[in-house]
DNA sequence: TATTGTTATACTCTATAACTATA
DNA sequence: TATAGTTATAGAGTATAACAATA
């Protein structure tokens, strides 16, 4: 990669910080992008009483009813004693029903109440508009290559 | 953007998880990503026995002598709160020294110890190593591109 | 024996507010 | 009054291990 469009220097306040080979590394990128990425969710969604990742496992509940709580969990590489919490907060908020399998008893099943569904799809459209938010700064070209590169990157 | 590039399921263990319109949320895809270069910072660097946003704070000063603590703590966007327990932990390590600064003592400036530059300087190799690893699955021009729409996306 | 999920513990990060010492 | 940093508290994320129920 070509030094000359690494960032080296930030300017924070008045005062100019070297941030040199940071400019060049992937995780500080994303880790400040992920910052905007948030700041742009509670902008939008910031009425929700939820964070951005109650509101993923919520909307996955949504798109596959009665999936497994450890396949959820895995596939938001959240740790099953996180999840816990998680979906018993989802449960006490009344949006959200564990269901043991018949099958299988050691395993949970998840699903929305009607409340659930009912708070999903009004939030739809919001949720959907945030990601035109997320790309204020980015033509659409730009949007596309970023998140192709993305996925590309995480495999 | 066009709906076909956008991820539409992701596969866990044997079963298939409808992710829907997430696939083309910036949020989740950061999400997922700074995970991955979590992994790869650990991977190469786990003999630390320090997190990345401690090694970025060190290389902050190595690269920002006598830097104010505020000014590092609002480029990294780190709460001051936070912050001072941050610093604390590398003061505790010997690897860092707080100043107050003569002219305005409310100010504490940040130095690395004797310790802390030959600690820094001595995985600044492996540092600029990680990423090189970070692109693992990106070839030259993608991972520019991705660094640069990040920047963009920053603003 | 291995797996799913829960409980428990500890530490980090985040958010907020109150506090100190300076300016 | 405002600012730089600290202290205190609480909630949330992360990591680990031990555990119960089930396979």
């Amino acid at each position: 990669m070509d030094k000359t469009d690494q960032i080296s220097w930030m300017t924070v306040d008045d005062e100019i910080v070297d941030i040199a080979e940071l400019g060049g590394s992937l995780g500080f990128l994303l880790r400040i992008a992920q910052l905007r990425a948030f700041e742009t969710f509670f902008g939008d969604m910031g009425d929700l009483q939820m964070n951005p990742g109650e509101f993923t496992v919520l909307w996955l509940i949504w798109r596959n009813p009665g999936m497994k709580q450890g396949t959820i969990a895995r596939s938001l590489q959240i740790k099953p004693a996180h999840m816990t919490k998680l979906v018993d907060r989802l449960v006490k908020a009344g949006l959200v029903s564990r269901t043991s399998d018949s099958e299988d008893r050691r395993v949970v099943r998840l699903d929305l109440s009607a409340e659930g569904i009912a708070f999903v799809s009004d939030r739809k459209a919001t949720f959907l508009d945030l990601h035109q938010a997320e790309r204020a700064t980015l033509d659409d070209q730009e949007f596309s290559d970023l998140t192709r590169l993305l996925k590309k990157y995480i495999g």
